[in-house]
DNA sequence: CGGGTCGTTGACTCGAATCAATATAGGTGG
DNA sequence: CCACCTATATTGATTCGAGTCAACGACCCG
């Protein structure tokens, strides 16, 4: 089976840089993709990650976190199916990537997507416009980590998560139920290290928005958002 | 005088992201530049603003805010002498760029930059790697925003911009006295905007650092650093 | 079925927010 | 140029939200 082949029948295609740079672009990165499979917890750059890798999350989400000598985690970033993954121009981050669900990857090892972006202005720029995006996103981030409450935190990655979560590129959906029920990518603790805040907080404000009827949840990672309207309204609302 | 003139004596010229691309681009983009005083509390681009604006500091200090409707406010970027101000490729970003000082700016008007930025692959490579520093920049400050006591929040936001405004570019230096003496581009309120602080709180861990030596301040917006490397520990170390 | 990790809940503590009262710089107008 | 006036900064007293410590419960794996 032919890359191109591969290409044809990929999932994210239609949402990934693939579906923004000219047919020659494509062509010349098709040639250089290869498939593959990642298990949770795997770092894939940063740290003492040697090789620099550059590559597409087909299925599964990566995770982005920065840790201190005293232990101290925040997780910076969160990349879900169709997300372009890797830091080009530069191999001394202090954040580093790794894989918070099982992964399929479609990566392209590092010099040679590095000259691709040279030669190729339309890819180097949808990479720009990605970046731009993501730093939107990393100052909403800083938002929520500076002035929104506990509640609203939880309340805002929930939601932040459902929404991807329900895009079809996503396998994260369980079985179209009622609303939306699926399964959460992060564990309690890596729910915290996303807000800022404590296992035990998280624990607290979960059991809040149960209680109201909001979420419900059975199974430790199984999720469902039965009021996605008002968990917007408790993602924003200061509280109730 | 000519445009290429003013960009000989530019002060920012050698750190700006004009000095990282080709004589045919830099040739282009002098050929749009105007430079421009702008006053403190201007807004540059974001809200109600409808052109879009480019440039890059020559002087002064720009701040990137996210306001909220019930008022909640964060700084979630500062920007300094040389550094490039404006958010191509979209109009639509919840952020808004105001001079936190009087400005001089360098600047070029939104579609001309943009059509620059398509035409000139080695001044949209330049602009790429400004924004991936940006967003590590984000993401570090991520990490301080949720993991970070107030007593290291107010250290490092004091060593971030002790290292800016001792850079040669930069006119915040006062006189050269002792160890470093400058002028705080930024009040009290607006420290703690950047830090998810409330004024007051940010008075009395000044008041710490003052105590103990590290800092002094007279006037207001005077500022020394007596001890780099303390003000340094401060801001990594948990506490004392 | 048993062990261990992860999640949940409770009691208490602590750091930063809030509320309130001055103090001081710095600008303004007389 | 000086005295006043206002916005900004500072300090104190108290409250409150989230952290910490501790125990228990439940899911998942072998």
């Amino acid at each position: 089976m032919s890359v191109r082949m591969k290409c044809n029948q990929c999932p994210v295609r239609s949402t990934s840089i693939c579906s923004s740079i000219g047919v020659e672009s494509a062509r010349d990165l098709g040639r250089v993709v290869h498939r593959m499979r990642i298990p949770e917890g795997r770092v894939i750059y940063g740290g003492n990650q040697r090789a620099k890798t550059f590559g597409i999350i087909i299925s599964g989400v990566v995770k982005l976190v920065i840790v201190k000598p005293d232990g101290r985690t925040q997780i910076v970033g969160l990349q879900f199916p169709s997300d372009f993954v890797g830091r080009p121009y530069s191999d001394t981050s202090g954040v580093f990537a790794e894989a918070a669900t099982d992964l399929e990857l479609c990566c392209f090892s590092g010099r040679v997507f590095e000259d691709l972006l040279r030669d190729h202005a339309d890819l180097e720029r949808v990479v720009l416009k990605r970046t731009l995006n993501d730093l939107d996103g990393a100052r909403d981030w800083m938002f929520l980590l500076g002035r929104k409450s506990a509640q609203e935190k939880v309340a805002s990655l929930l939601h932040l998560i459902a929404e991807r979560a329900a895009e079809p590129a996503c396998d994260c959906s369980e079985m179209p139920v009622s609303p939306s029920t699926f399964r959460l990518p992060l564990s309690r603790t890596e729910i915290a290290e996303c807000l800022g805040l404590r296992v035990e907080t998280v624990c607290r404000q979960l059991a809040q928005l149960k209680s109201r009827g909001i979420i419900a949840t059975n199974r430790r990672r199984t999720f469902t958002v039965n009021e996605m309207a008002e968990l917007k309204r408790f993602a924003e609302m200061p509280v109730e």
